[in-house]
Formats: structure tokens, sequence, C-alpha cells
DNA sequence: TTGTTCCAGCTTTTT
DNA sequence: GCTGGAACAA
């Protein structure tokens, strides 16, 4: 057979990952270092070599964007269509193995999947039920308890009765949330991963047919596993030497949402026979660019260990700007862009890169009036639309009137005249009596002791929901929806908002009837369940595409976390200061800092020729002013890699004339705002503001040694410096 | 039931 | 300094 096509293209490092007998591997990937390329070849060579069906294999990634181009680029390799491939995310590859064995896992068959913000309004009305103050019992501190302790494999029946009231609180509130999931079949993210190590670890029938069935697991992006990830791969593949696992220590950055780099190291040991592969050269970034990572990242203790290099030269030096201010900041990254594209650059090639989602608006004034075109990464997804959760709710409430969760979000949207009154009344028969909500309204409006009124308006929402459960009946997916969102009165109620904002919501909900049309049945489907469940699913874990055109040239806009697997041209990242990057709530933790070092070090790898940092002398942060000092990461640079910007005269301008907008003008007093000073006794700084004239003359001025100081200019003898 | 005011809180994000 | 949510008034 020939396989030469599938090797000949990869270095000595790629090729070693690829042809590797079959053992468990570990392919230590550095960024830009052809990552997915060694999984993608891997897989097709395992086939091509070994004479294999597609469904021996089972890939999983963490995004549905990757586990796409991967399998994408798999069929590319071998030509044909590898449909009986497992290659999903590992929520995904979860939902496929509950729907199949709901029954086995201890689910009802008709099981619904709730996303983050369902499970925060589950936690919500929790604690409202429990008569908990909201102050003292955070639901988003609830909810991360929660999924937590999901994630490290523990239930809430596992977890001792002990501990201060805060703790036997947080596991009663645990223990009750679990518990009105089961009652209303609903399953989160992370109990769809629990529920899936529980059935594998307790059905030695069922891991037996899969340690069978898959032949090869393969993992993407490995130093984001958690702890129960890595134990449902632990069980497919135990004595089986068939884990091929591709990460990178060094880009790990969601250590705060569970992903454990441990796994790396235990790996190490529970595989004992395992192959360590590196790979080091890099196909992005400019020498210079790669050096300047390698120093950054050496500061952190207990890597793998790994350094990059390219063929390439040593390009651009990276430049480092000292804004004036945050204004100034802005101003430069766009004029910076602006030259780019008049030599003949494309925007879309341009990123800017912030640690915290505040920091992109300046820079969006700053493109906005300059004419640029950019979009902004991050925000809203459309399944996570508001409108759009409104009518996925009807959707539910057709497939699963009991669904509480649903029920309670639109039962008074549009406004049907339901209150906070009657549905806490309803609530109260819903808990009384152990019945969901829709069973409570059904009771509570034959019972006689409502009001006519009160009768008159539950009526018309039943009324609702029976009409779209009897139409629904033989319609295709769209009409469904199409309905959903007309006979509820969605549409009606968003058309009457006033602005562009209901408008926009209208068509939103155009264009889930859209998605329900376009919604591809086979593809998701492998178990024989019905349509409307499956893209009820399909919403749930796949929340779609980011808003924005992304064929247009735009400047891209995004947090160093949304860059990483992406690569540009020309980046810039932006406020690279102590408190802000590193983040004043990583400064304290050693291991915290050592993970925005790592984000440091993704940015950076994500540019391939020019590379700029910048910070600001001074900045607003919740409107008040600061004077942050230059990142800990800029000075881990070593300095010949860094060719320091001063824009001199051009940039000088009063405070008051940077919030206005800009004029650069020509200032009379003897020192320029943002001029480097130097002090006989403060050392060096940088001039902020000027106040006075003549004798009275006052400069403030951020001293690199000492911080903020006022001094009179007739006294102190201030020097400029270049 | 809707509109207004007040107040806390404020990284990062996928599924 | 802005936002989202809750408490309040009309």
């Amino acid at each position: 057979m020939d396989v030469t096509h599938i090797i000949e293209s990869l270095n000595d490092a790629q090729r070693q990952a690829v042809t590797a007998p079959s053992q468990s591997i570990l392919v230590l990937a550095g960024a830009g270092s052809g990552k997915t390329r060694v999984l993608v070849h891997r897989i097709a060579w395992i086939i091509k070599t070994q004479d294999l069906s597609s469904q021996s294999i089972l890939a999983v990634t963490f995004t549905n964007k990757a586990a796409t181009e991967m399998r994408g680029r798999i069929e590319k390799l071998l030509d044909y269509s590898a449909q009986a491939m497992w290659v999903g995310t590992f929520h995904g590859l979860a939902h496929r193995l509950l729907r199949r064995h709901a029954h086995e896992a201890g689910l009802p068959e008709a099981f619904q999947v709730i996303d983050s913000d369902d499970q925060l309004r589950m936690i919500k009305r929790l604690l409202k039920a429990l008569a908990l103050d909201e102050a003292r019992w955070p639901p988003r501190q609830v909810q991360g308890y929660i999924n937590g302790h999901k994630e490290e494999g523990r239930r809430a029946r596992h977890m001792p009765e002990t501990g201060d009231l805060y703790q036997r609180q947080m596991l009663t509130l645990y223990r009750e949330y679990e518990q009105t999931c089961m009652r209303s079949g609903l399953v989160d993210f992370a109990e769809l991963l629990l529920r899936v190590h529980e059935l594998l670890r307790d059905n030695e029938k069922l891991l037996q047919f899969y340690k069978q069935r898959f032949l090869h697991v393969h993992v993407d992006e490995f130093q984001d596993t958690n702890t129960i990830q890595y134990a449902w791969l632990r069980l497919l593949t135990e004595g089986k030497n068939n884990l091929f696992v591709v990460g990178d220590d060094d880009q790990s950055i969601y250590g705060w949402r569970g992903a454990k780099i441990e796994n790396i190291y235990s790996f190490q040991s529970d595989y004992p026979n395992h192959l360590v592969v590196r790979l080091e050269q890099n196909y992005r970034s400019t020498a210079n660019i790669l050096n300047a990572a390698n120093a950054l990242i050496v500061n952190n203790q207990g890597r793998m260990g790994k350094e990059l290099w390219t063929e390439d030269g040593d390009g651009e030096p990276i430049s480092l700007y000292a804004a004036f201010n945050e204004q100034d900041e802005a101003y430069f990254v766009v004029e910076r862009i602006k030259k780019w594209v008049e030599l003949g650059g494309l925007r879309s090639e341009a990123a800017i890169l912030y640690r915290s989602n505040v920091q992109s608006r300046l820079f969006e004034e700053r493109l906005m009036s300059g004419g640029i075109p950019y979009r902004v990464y991050g925000g809203l997804r459309f399944f996570e639309r508001a409108e759009i959760k409104n009518a996925l709710a009807y959707l539910h409430l057709i497939a699963h009137a009991n669904n509480d969760s649903a029920f309670e979000r639109v039962i008074n949207i549009p406004n049907r005249g339901i209150g906070p009154k009657t549905i806490e009344d309803l609530r109260s028969v819903a808990r009384d009596e152990r019945i969901s909500l829709w069973q409570a309204v059904n009771k509570l409006v034959l019972s006689g002791v409502i009001t006519a009124r009160t009768k008159r308006v539950l009526n018309s929402f039943i009324d609702v929901i029976n009409n779209l459960i009897e139409q629904a009946e033989g319609l295709a997916l769209h009409e469904k929806v199409q309905r959903a969102v007309e006979h509820t009165g969605l549409i009606d109620f968003h058309k009457k908002e006033k602005g562009e904002k209901g408008e926009a919501r209208v068509e939103n909900l155009q264009e889930l009837v859209n998605a329900a049309r376009q919604f591809d049945y086979e593809e998701d489907n492998t178990e024989g369940l019905n349509e409307l469940d499956l893209f009820l699913a399909h919403a749930a874990l796949e929340s779609g595409e980011m808003q924005g055109d992304q064929y247009d040239d735009c400047v891209q806009l995004m947090t160093l976390h949304s860059a990483k697997g992406l690569e540009f041209k020309l980046v810039f990242i932006v406020g690279v200061e102590e408190g802000l990057f590193p983040s004043p709530r990583s400064i304290e933790d050693p291991s915290r800092l050592e993970e925005e070092r790592r984000l440091c070090y993704v940015g950076i790898t994500r540019a391939m020729q020019i590379l700029y940092l910048s910070y600001a002398e001074s900045r607003r942060i919740y409107g008040r002013d600061t004077y942050p000092k230059c990142s800990r990461f800029i000075k881990e640079i070593p300095s010949d890699k860094i060719q320091e910007i001063r824009m001199g005269a051009t940039i000088s301008r009063p405070v008051s004339m940077a919030k206005s907008g800009f004029s650069p003008r020509q200032q009379k007093t003897a020192f320029q705002l943002g001029q480097r000073v130097s002090h006989v006794k403060f050392g060096e700084g940088v001039v902020l503001q000027v106040e006075g004239e003549g004798a009275q003359e006052r400069v403030q001025v951020n001293f690199t040694a000492v911080g903020m100081k006022w001094l009179m200019l007739a006294y102190a003898k201030l020097e400029a410096i270049a």
C-alpha cells in the first residue's frame, strides 16, 4: 500500500510520531510546530498501514471547530468519507454515548442537555426555593462548586457531611441540584462527562465493547483535559497501550476551569511504555519572536522542557511601545495598522490581543473613527442569545413539557400577565405534590382556588403549548421551529420592541428557522433519535459561530485566550502591565502567575512576522486613574530582542485632550507629556501631567522606582532623557 | 406591569 | 465608569 504521501511532507520529529509503532505516545508539540498535522497524519497512517476501518478510530478535541477541521483533513488525506469515525468533542462524544445507553446510564431516554446559562438559572431558582440569600450564596459560586466536584468525579453522595456551615450548605445545594436535574431529565455539561465515566466504569460489558471497538484513541490539546476526562480516557485505553495524545504544557491556559496540566505527568506514569516526541521546529514565526517566547517561558518551573526554533531568519525585532495613556496606546496601534495596510498588508492579517474584554472598547472606537473594519471575537454566540433561548425553550416544552427550566423561562414571554405571584403559586404546588410545573399548572386551573383572571391567563399559556404539541405532529423540524416562534407570539413580541434591537432579534429568530432547515439530521443521528431532540442537543452543545463575517477583511480583536490556535502576520499584545497582565488576581499565587506567563507565551507565538507589545504609563480602570508598571513579562524578554519605540513630541497631548479626542499639539511647557525624565534622587520616570505656569509650574512624574510624585519645576532638577 | 433608580461588582471560556 | 439585577414607585 502506498503511504508515502502521508509522510513525505513531514519533518523528522513529525514523522517519528506519525509512524511510531502502536504504543502510547505523547507528542509535545510547541506552538506552530504542526500539531494538528501530526494528529491527522497519524490517524491516516494507522488506518492505511493497519488496514483498519475508520470506525476503529476515536479522536477527541475540545472544540467543535477543531473536531470539524480534523475530520475534514483526515478525509482529505484518505480521500474518502470517514463517517464512521468517532471524531468529536469530549462533550459531543459523551452525549452520543449517553443517547445510546441512556437506560444503562440511569437517564430518561428523552434527557435534555442544558448549557451553563440554563444551569445558572436553575441554581438561582433552587436558592429561591430554599429561601437562601443570593448575596450570601452567590449563584456563580454554587455553580463553580457543583461543576468543580463533578469534574473531579465526586457526587454529592460521596461527600462527607462534615465541615463548617458553608460546606454543608453547599453540599445540600449540590444534592438538591442533582435531584432537580434528575426530576426534569436535564443533564449539564459536567454531568455528560461524569455520567459517561460512571457508565463505563460500572458496566464491564459496555466498557469491553468500546475498548474492542476503539483500537486507537487520539486526543488533541491534551494539556487542557480535566480529571474526569482523563479518567474517561484511562478506562478506554487501560492495558491497551493505544493512546496517542498531543499537547503543549507551555500552552496550558485553562487551569482555572479545571484543566489539569498534571495529566501530562500522569500519562507518563500510567503508560509505562510510552514514547515522548517533541516537536520543536516552528513553521510560523521569525527567530526573534521565538527567542523572546523561549526566554519568557523558561521562567516557569517544572516544565516538560522544549525550545522552539526555526530555519527562517531573525526577522524584525519585537517592538515595545510605552504609551502615555490608554488612549495613546489605541491611537498608536491603529496608526501602525494603517501603515501596514498602506504597505499592502491585509487587515485580517492583523490582530489586537488583550487580557480582558473591557480593553477592546478603546481599540474599537479608534478603529471605527479611522474607518477600519474590525471584528471582535467573543461575546454572545447565536444559540446563547436570549430570543433564541426563548424559542428553544418552547421547543423543549414541545419535546418534554415537564422541563421546568424551559417552563419558567417562557411562561410569561411574551407577556401574558402571569406575574411572580402566580409563578410562586405554581412552584409551591409543584413542590408539594412533587410534580413538574407543567403538571402543576394543569392542576391549578382545574382546582378553583384561583381567580378567573389568573385562570384565563394560565389557560392561554396551556393552550399555546398544547397547540404546539398537537401541531408538531408530522411536521418537518423547521416547520415546528417556525410555529414555535410565530404561534407563541415571540416574533410579534420582538417586533414591538423599539430600536434596532427588536429587528435584530426578529432576524435571529428567522435565522433559527433557517438553521433548523439546514440541520443535518443524519450527521448527528446515529442512534435513531427524534429530530427535535437532536436539534436541541445540537443547540446546547454547539453554541454556534461567533458573529461577524470571517470572510471580510477585518482587523481581528480578541482576548489572548481566544487567540490560542490562531496565527497572524502582525500581532499587537496590548496592556502588558502589572495588574492587568498578569491580572491582579493571579499575582499572589505562583501557579496562577505561571499560567499568566503561559498566556503571554501563547500571545507571542501567535505572531508570524511582526510583534508589538505595548503598555500605558497611565490607565483609567473602573473610572479611576492608575499608574501601572510595565509587566514583569516584558522584563523577562532579553532587551536585545526588543526595540523600544519612542514617539517623542508627536505623542504629547494633555490629558483633557486625550479624553476629547486627538489633535496632537505642542505644549509650551518645558516638558512634554509622556517625556522620559531623570531626577537626581528619584531616578527615571515619565511626565504624566503639567500644571500651572512660570514659577508655579508643577509636573506629575511616575518614577519607575518610587512611583508618582508632583514636583515644582523651579526646584526639581529634572532632566529630559531620550 | 412597566419604567426608574440604586447598588454591587467587575479575568480568562468551551462544552 | 459601566452594566445587570433587584428593589421600588406609578
